[in-house]
RNA sequence: GGCAGGUUGUCCGAGCGGCCAAUGGAAGCGGACUGUAAAUCCGUCGGCGUAUGCCUACGCAGGUUCGAAUCCUGCACCUGCCA
């Protein structure tokens, strides 16, 4: 059997490691790992969801993974080069841990023989003093080494500085590792490739700590071929939460992503094998009009994500939205679900299509609305609508509930009559 | 501390008393072509509006003027040269 890191090297989510040759043979065995999440917003994102995959691949080798929420980390803030983060209040802070404790959930067996384990630091970073803090961790760290950190650099060098307690951040994060080594004998660490400062000062805490040796792996940024960070629609996050992105929206994320990238994506976020993906990779090659690979890349996330009941929804509603035919035959109930996800607004019958864009979202102004109806970028009922002062009747709401309002080739919302 | 230059729309970057909602490029958005792809070409790109109309905008605060992004004063920040 091939080792787990030829795995995840093969797969473009090996970044960086420390010592590589160590490592591979502490993969041989079994070790524990773990990886932090911080509570930074109600939902984890798709950087995070990189993370996420490693840490499955892992525990399907056979190692024990320790899932971190930083309930502690999360009210200091890993600082940004850019500008000093808006300290979050503790209850907002603790309602995000837990709705992400709750959210790793599927992408991990909590159950079996080997299961993953929730961590929270704030469990054991509370009970700890200022001074035992400074006594028992800061004693091992040297400021001199702290502030080449790449992120603490670029900060004293700007005109805003940084305030003491984010400089103080790779210390907590640091003793994080330290206490799971301590605990669980964790000696691999997991992150993004910013983390490496994060992940490495651990590593030397318990070197200076315990005389102990342990492992840090990083993932690479995922970019598109223009080197853009992926997991931005429409300059938004792409969230995991389905209350924040929902279902459909991130399944048409990832069906739109361009043909060149899409055997990497299918690397880095599916569980197919080699000979699958090449298999899909050629047919993006031979019939890239069938989009085989991006729907099977779309389908196996969303399910991931959202499970299989969420893809099967959306995949019908895709087909209804963008399928060729009239969405006047569809019936009632497949309508009704194929719309359901869409931005939505309720208009009164009679508004004109200008108001409804608006209101939908679909365009951001009445003049943009104008603009895109004249330029023949707006269809309702897939029917382009041709004169700026048209108005919605009776006949456009489908089954005298909704109208389906188009911009552009993709962009949907649902115009709901107002009964 | 001294001297010089800069701060313009999402970003870069012109404008240097009226013709400026502000040239050009990028991003974005729409159209054509396609495959809900890329590339290319075309259009569009502050808000309201039927409008030759109104509002908001050229670092911040004042001032001069019939009229200022453009001139003057003060303030903040940035850059270069000298100490």
């Amino acid at each position: 059997m091939t080792n787990i890191l030829d795995e995840l090297q093969w797969r473009g989510l090996v970044a960086q490691t420390t010592d590589e040759a160590g490592l591979r043979e502490a993969l041989d065995g079994t070790l524990t790992v773990y990886c932090g999440f911080d509570p930074t917003a109600a939902s984890l994102h798709f950087g995070n969801l990189v993370q996420l995959i490693v840490l499955r691949h892992l525990q399907r080798a056979g190692h024990r993974v320790l899932v971190l929420v930083g309930g502690s980390t999360g009210l200091i803030g890993d600082p940004r080069p850019t500008s000093e983060r808006v300290l979050k209040t503790k209850e907002l802070t603790a309602e995000y841990v837990a709705r992400i404790q709750a959210q790793v959930r599927p992408f991990l067996d909590f159950e079996g023989d080997n299961p993953a384990v929730v961590v929270n630091n704030l469990d054991w970073t509370a009970p700890l003093s200022a001074l035992d803090f400074l006594r028992e961790v800061g004693k091992h760290f040297r400021v001199n080494q702290m502030i080449r950190k790449e992120a603490i650099a670029a900060r004293l060098e700007s005109q805003e500085g940084i305030s003491y307690t984010e400089f103080s951040y790779q210390l907590l994060q640091a003793m994080d590792y330290l206490h799971l080594y301590r605990e669980f004998g964790c000696t691999l660490q997991t992150g993004g490739q910013d983390q490496w400062g994060n992940l490495t000062a651990g590593v030397d805490l318990i070197h200076r700590a315990e005389g102990g040796s342990a492992h840090v792996l990083t993932t690479p940024l995922i970019t598109d071929e223009n080197g853009e960070k992926y997991g931005k629609s429409a300059g938004n996050a792409v969230w995991l939460a389905g209350d924040m992105t929902s279902p459909y929206a991130f399944y048409q994320y990832w069906i739109n992503v361009a043909d060149s990238e899409v055997a990497k994506l299918l690397r880095v976020f599916t569980d197919r094998d080699r000979d699958q993906i090449a298999a899909l990779e050629e047919s993006a090659q031979e019939r890239p009009h069938l989009r085989e690979a991006q729907r099977a890349l779309a389908a196996d996330i969303t399910t991931l994500v959202h499970g299989a009941g969420a893809t099967a929804q959306v995949e019908a509603a895709s087909q209804v939205l963008f399928g060729r035919g009239d969405p006047a035959t569809v019936d009632a109930p497949t309508l009704r679900d194929a719309t359901a996800e869409l931005p939505g607004a309720d208009v009164e019958d009679g508004s004109s299509v200008v108001e409804a864009l608006v209101a939908t979202g679909l365009a951001d102004s009445k003049g943009a609305a104008r603009r895109l109806i004249g330029d023949g970028g707006v269809s309702v009922n897939n029917v382009k609508v041709g004169d700026v002062d048209q108005v919605l009747g009776d006949a456009d709401f489908l089954h005298g509930s909704v109208a389906l309002l188009r911009r552009g080739r993709k962009h949907l919302a649902a115009a709901r009559k107002v009964l």
